[in-house]
Parts: C-alpha cells; structure tokens; sequence
DNA sequence: CAACATGGTTTAATCGCTTCAGCTACGGAT
DNA sequence: ATCCGTAGCTGAAGCGATTAAACCATGTTG
C-alpha cells in the first residue's frame, strides 16, 4: 500500500507538505498542490486512518448503540445518522446490544479501546456507570430519553405525550371506554415514559376503565399480551407501546374472530414502515424516525466539534396518525 | 486515556511486557502478570486499537456492505454477520449504498483507509474494477451472489433456484396456467438471477402464460408493478422477486376488490419477519438470513486468518414456505 | 566446573501520519 | 545596504502499540 512517503517522493516534496495539500490545512503553491495531487492519484494512495488517529489522539468514528436492529425502527434512525455522519466525514460504527446492559457495557469499552470522540445511545439500557466512564475520558455521548444534558452530554427527548394524548383523545372522542394497554418491558426508560403519558391522559377521567400489560416490543409479546388482556377485560379499543406489538394484537384480534375496527380498535406506537402496510392499516402514533437520526448526529457533532460547549436537550414531536385500525366500539 | 507505558510503569515492569501479557503472546511468570494485569485494572486501561492497527498493520475491523438496511432483509443478516464477527473479537462496520455503484466506490475507499482486511458485499452492485481494486491490495472479500472465487475472494450462492422451483410446482400443482412475475431492478445480479430461475421452471411448459414486469424491491413498487401487470393481463397468481413488493402486491390486489388467495394467488421471497405477519399470511420463498450473515463472516474469517487460503463458493439453499396466499384459482 | 540451553524480561526499531518550529528566498521598508 | 516580514516548504519529534533480537539469571549437562 502506497504510503504519504512515496507519494512525497514521487512528488519531489516533503511529506510534511504532503499531509498539508491533502488536509488542506495550510498554504500550499498551486503547482505543488498540483503535483502532489497527481502523485497521490498515481499511486492509488489511501491515507491510513490508524495513524492520523494515533497522532491526533481520537478516530473518525463515532459508535451508534442501538438495542436490536432487527426492530424496523431502527434502521431507519442509522440509516439517517450515518448518513448525516458521512456528510461530516465521520464513520459510524453501530452496535446491536439485545436490549441487555452487559452488551452495552462491552459495547462501550471497544468504543474507548476505538478512541471515538463520541457516541449516540439509542438503548434505555445505559446505567449510570456506563455514563460516567463515557464523561471521564471526555467523550461525548448523546441519549435518548435520559434527560441528562451536562457536560459532554446530550439529549434528545421525544414527546411521547403529545402524540399519546392525541391517540388517547382520539379514542375517547370516538366514545371508548375500556382501554386496555400493553406496555415495553418494564425496566426501559422509553417504555416508561409512555406508560407514563397514557396513565397521565386518562387520570382525571373516572369514567374511563383501564388495563394494563407489560410485554417486550415483540409481535409475539403483543399477541400473547393481548390474549391475556381480553381475557378478563372486555377492552373496546387497546393501545400498544410500539408497532410490533400493535400488528401481534391485531392478529390475536383476528384469530378470535374480533373484527378490527369494528369491535376493536387498535393503536400502535412509533410508525415503522409497516404499520401503513397492514390489513386493515394501522393507526399508530409517528415517531419522525428520520428526524431523530440526523438530530442524533448533529447534536453529536456540535459537542464533538467544540469541545467547550455545554450540552443541551433536544427535542422531537410525536403525533397521531390515523388509519384504519380504530373506529367508534361496536355494539 | 492511560497508555501502556503507565501500566508498565506502575507494574514495575517495561511496556514489551504488558503488551506480552494483555495478548498472552508469550510465556510469563504468574507473579509478573498478575502486576501487569490489576495495573491495568486499576488505571483503566484500554488499549488503543489505532496503534495496535498502525504496527500491525491491519485493522480489527472489516466491513459489511448492504444496499439498504432499511430493508427488512438486511438488519438480520447484519446481526447474525456481526455477531459471529464480535465472537472472532473483529468489529463490523456497516454500510448503505441505497443501490448506488458510486456509493459502494466511496465504502470502499473508506475501507482502504480503515485498514480493513476484508468486507463481505451483500450487494450486487459491485463492478469489477471495484473487485480489481480490493484484491490488488489483498483485501480479502466475500461476494453474495456474483459466483467468483478465487484468490482472497469467496462467494456465496443463494440457491435460488431451489424454492423458486419448489414455488411455481406449487402453483402449478393448485392449477394456476396464468402467472404474473414481477422483478427486481433489472440491473441486480439477484433479481436477474431469480428471473432467470422462474422463466426456467417454465421454459418446458406450453400450457402456462406468464408475464413479467420489473420492479424496484419497494412496496410501492410491488403495488404499481402489480397494477400495470394486472390491467392486461387476468394473472391467477403473481410471484414476487422479494416480499415487500408481494406486499405491494397484496395491497394491489386489495384495493382493486381482488380476494387473496381467492381469486389471486401471491407468492414472496425472502420470508422477512414481516411475512408472516401480513393478512393473510404470505407464502414465500425463505431464504435463511441468519445463516447467511454467519456464512458470509466465516467465509471471510478463513480468508482473512489463513491468507494461504484459495477462497471458495460456499452455498445456502432456499426453500417454499406455504402460508395463506396461496390456492386454486378462483373461477 | 565450564559450557550451554532455557525461561523471562528488556531494549529499541518501527508502523504512517500530524504538526510545531525552523529554514530559505524574496520583496519592500528603512 | 541592511533589516524584517512573509510565503512556502522541510526537519524531526512524537502518537501508542508490536515484535525481533539481545540480555541475564538460572538450572542442566557432559
């Protein structure tokens, strides 16, 4: 491999000047510029990213943690970031921790054996220590739905309220009365937080009757989960945490023979791709996953690139879109 | 960050030691290493891989080139892929080309520079020149799809042909005679492959009329595809290169008042975990993702570790998996 | 008892790049 | 004529690890 040496020979320069055209970090005659350009082009040249991050003490990478890329909502959130990140010249290195603390943990010490500058956390599953490592070596870290903007932190809040309202306000307005609920696992901050935003919608209403279930943003948790909810509470309308869940109860809708919308409504949560390709098409509340990739990454990069700054919360919106899941109860 | 050279320190040992030690790559005294080993412990230590990668020359990363993880295809393999690489103790990094010839070009100059030691492409969108480079630098790669091993280079052949043969017996058999094929983008080796695989099953048959159209992978495409087909040609069953056009398909089919499997059959490929998830289930051709995301680490990982090594095709079959889009052809 | 193998450790070169400080040549100011 | 500023480039010191080769006590052996 052709290493900034032999393109320095072949040019006639130092390799001092060599670095400085590619960089374009200093001055450089045109004609030199020209020269070394054109020897670095002959020779196939590839500047070697192990050693400019040996002496500039960091990589050009950042990590992204995700907890289970096989979920649909999450690929589309890397793609957005890495993408974002390319634009700023920057890898992405993403890792897939199964929504368990021991893989984030590991996850985390390979990226400080890689010297990323920073990395974006889109796992509930970050303990304390995991964060204070991270601020220790300075590097920055971005969470979502922590809530821990500092130093070297930041975080993008999404508002899971607003659209919970809406989807709850919209099968009040249709006249439900029974709403059964399935939850995230109980241990994640996200799935917490919706809950949370359900409860506080329907708190004040006396008249309304609820039921909830944990489960664990699978199809098949939202299936079983909705089995047991039905059988001992005659829900109108049930609301899942996330869209997998949501498509597992329309189906348990559809092997009891309950036709949906009609005799139940159903809700689903984040707006994956799918959800507008199911049979009937799901009402769901739209997490603008796009948004919150490329917001990852820059919130990132503003900490990453000036080192000074304090880190600050960012925040998404969420809302209700409504299809064909959810109608007045049935008889 | 601590460096070596502070463990060695603090072990009272030199740093040839440590690095001896922390990659047991030599005997040493138990009393020795145990030092060495709590000094690490106690400082934190972790090695830094832009240096190890600068000496040794080649990065503990190798790349996984897909077009589109926002294809439900993809995430899985990725996962599987990744998994048995982090087992090996090598990263993967992971990148989108959005089926863009140029932007698989810049993956790999990026890889270049990271030092990788190989990557394996799940895309078809690789040209030759792209083939030439990487195995001029010794670059091991693996291929899915493009049948060319040899030197540092190995492939994985999906056989295709196997469910597909099984699939069009199985319409044949329900007694379909009009069949509507929609492809993928016609310049994939994939989709021309799966193409060619159904017109063979059919070549011998008089008795059988078909009409293909071709497509673009996307839902929206399956259903526009379908559409057109649909409008001049009265299909009793439409084959799919990959599921999210059958969905596409499905969703045609519904809007046009058409019953599945009633009046047309609808056939998939790829079983994504979607597949069984849509009203009525689809029936579909499996292609087992996670064993290909293994295999094509494996086959990666034997290039790379033994370099002596010729490379070799490797294959993975596929096969029908019957599900609820599928019967006779309605009168 | 000298010569020698052996296990355990260190010394030092090296990987490819960035970057600071220093050098040269040239033109304008004094 | 001398000095200085500046533009353009080079020299060389690292960055933090790996690893071949040298080194030094030991115990083994003829």
């Amino acid at each position: 491999m052709a290493t900034m040496k032999e393109v320095a020979v072949r040019a006639g320069v130092s390799i001092a000047t060599v670095s400085y055209v590619l960089n374009d970090a200093r001055k450089v005659r045109p004609e030199t510029e020209r020269r070394v350009l054109s020897a670095a082009k002959e020779l196939g040249y590839y500047p070697n990213t192990a050693a400019r991050s040996l002496v500039v003490g960091r990589s050009s990478m950042v990590g992204l943690i995700v907890p289970d890329i096989g979920n649909p909502f999450f690929p589309e959130i890397t793609k957005s970031f890495q993408d974002a990140a390319r634009l700023s010249g920057l890898e992405t290195i993403v890792m897939n921790t199964n929504y368990d603390l021991q893989r984030t943990r590991d996850a985390v010490d390979r990226l400080m054996s890689l010297q990323v500058p920073g990395a974006a956390f889109l796992t509930s599953q970050v303990d304390p220590a995991i964060r204070l490592a991270l601020s220790r070596k300075g590097i920055c870290a971005v969470y979502l739905d922590h809530g821990v903007a500092g130093p070297h932190i930041s975080g993008i809040a999404i508002d899971y309220e607003h659209g919970i309202q809406a989807a709850v306000a919209h099968l009040l307005e249709l006249g439900h009365r029974r709403i059964g609920y399935i939850g995230g696992p109980a241990n994640g901050a996200a799935a917490r937080r919706r809950k949370l935003a359900f409860l506080d919608c329907l708190s004040a209403r006396t008249d309304v009757d609820v039921r909830m279930m944990d489960s664990d943003f699978s199809v098949q948790g939202g299936y079983f989960s909705c089995s047991k909810l039905l059988n001992d509470f005659p829900a109108t309308a049930v609301m899942a945490a996330n869209d997998m869940m949501a498509i597992g109860a329309m189906h348990c809708a559809y092997d009891r023979k309950i036709p949906v919308p009609a005799e139940v409504s159903i809700v689903g949560f984040d707006d994956i791709t799918f959800a507008q390709f199911t049979q009937p098409a799901l009402t769901t509340v739209a997490v603008p996953r796009e948004d919150i990739g490329q917001l990852a990454f820059q919130a990132l990069w503003s900490l990453v690139s000036d080192s000074g700054r304090e880190g600050m919360e960012y925040a998404v919106k969420t809302g209700l879109v409504v299809r064909q899941t959810t109608a007045p109860p049935g008889r």
